[in-house]
DNA sequence: ACAAAAACATACTTACTAGTATGTTTTGAT
DNA sequence: ATCAAAACATACTAGTAAGTATGTTTTTGT
């Protein structure tokens, strides 16, 4: 196999492989070692490809997490350009939660988990975090613009703020979700809080 | 001095101290030898005292964290029993987040932290945590509630799910304040935001 | 005063993990 | 074919931290 591609092909099973045991364990509780040995890999290969595990992080959350929101929560705004905007936040938010395996459920949000893991231990991360956080309150935001023009949402409302108090929201559910093993009345009552906000927008 | 003050009061101070270390390092990246030096005690002292790590965690969430959120988001609650239901509610939010300092704020919210660090690795936490959490819904579901006999707020609302909701949002903005290292925008959008939220009830 | 138990100290073990030094195998350009 | 560099392996270092074993001091009930 050519180096180049199969340089590649390493350094994607290895931070594929980092992102499930960071989202299952946290950061702190995986070594490098089980990731590789995951791999049939060594600490050889590893540090061949990264220069320490601070850069495997920043990978992790520039690649994996933010694909994650990209794809669950920031592509189907604009998948659905004909819905009306509050309709459309409703789904976004409520056919999300629901769609999370129980499994998911209990580990929580991963932007969320990684914010509060190594979000203010060094600026690397501190950055790429916001970035996904901003890239997502821009695209909500760009929504609530277009309902507002559409009058179907106040005028007064901010939509900005709006969308952080969405994401808040959103984010803060799914960590005191993670106390409640395999039990959904968190969020059966974060839906129905969140369908009334929608509607009071 | 006495035997069992003694003990008292070195137990407190282990877990005055654990609180904030805990807090400001988290829970795993402190050490039982840095909690004792500090106080000038050992580890000999600190396993006389607790029979491991985790009844120290389990300690300082019940006694510490518990009351932090009794004295700062509950306890006010019934200190202004005369106050109108929502004015009460804007209060009470964003006076507290108002109150944090610098230091506060860029290490968010100690209940949300335990959460998202220890809070799905053993039952004890997330019992500890899930009490916190659900006497505080509570006592929030209580205030909406005289809001909704005394007509302030709207009959159709549900109060246990925007109890949920009201702490949702504001430990989800806790934690990507985390983000923004001594820039007060997030919080800021969030009072905006939070104070509509509050109106439409 | 004294024996026992509580309170605390000292020294050690064990386990884990990030990172390094160095060696071997594979790939690629000439 | 061959030499250099990339890709990966092996073995090691050093630091940390939870927990234990055992010793010393202080308190307490009699």
């Amino acid at each position: 196999m050519k180096q180049d591609v199969k340089s590649e092909i390493t350094k994607n099973l290895i931070v594929t492989k980092a992102f499930e045991r960071f989202y299952q364990y946290g950061f702190n509780n995986t070594s490098i070692d089980t990731i590789t040995s995951d791999l049939k890999l060594t600490k050889g290969a590893f540090y061949h490809h990264f220069k320490n595990k601070k850069e495997l992080g920043a990978t992790v959350i520039q690649q994996k997490i933010k694909d994650r929101i990209l794809t669950g929560m920031i592509a189907p705004i604009y998948n659905h350009p004909d819905t009306p905007s509050k309709e459309l936040l409703k789904l976004l938010f409520v056919e999300r939660i629901q769609s999370f395996s129980s499994i998911e459920k209990n580990l929580g949000c991963p932007v969320n988990n990684f914010i509060h893991e190594i979000g203010n231990t060094d600026v690397l991360y501190q950055n790429a975090l916001k970035n996904i956080i901003e890239e997502w309150q821009h695209a909500l935001a760009e929504l609530i613009e277009k309902g507002k023009f559409n009058k179907e949402i106040k005028q007064n409302i901010n939509s900005n703020a709006t969308a952080l108090y969405l994401i808040s929201t959103f984010e803060g559910v799914r960590g005191i979700r993670k106390l409640y093993n395999g039990n959904d009345i968190i969020i059966n009552q974060y839906i129905l809080a969140l369908e009334n906000y929608i509607d009071s927008l």
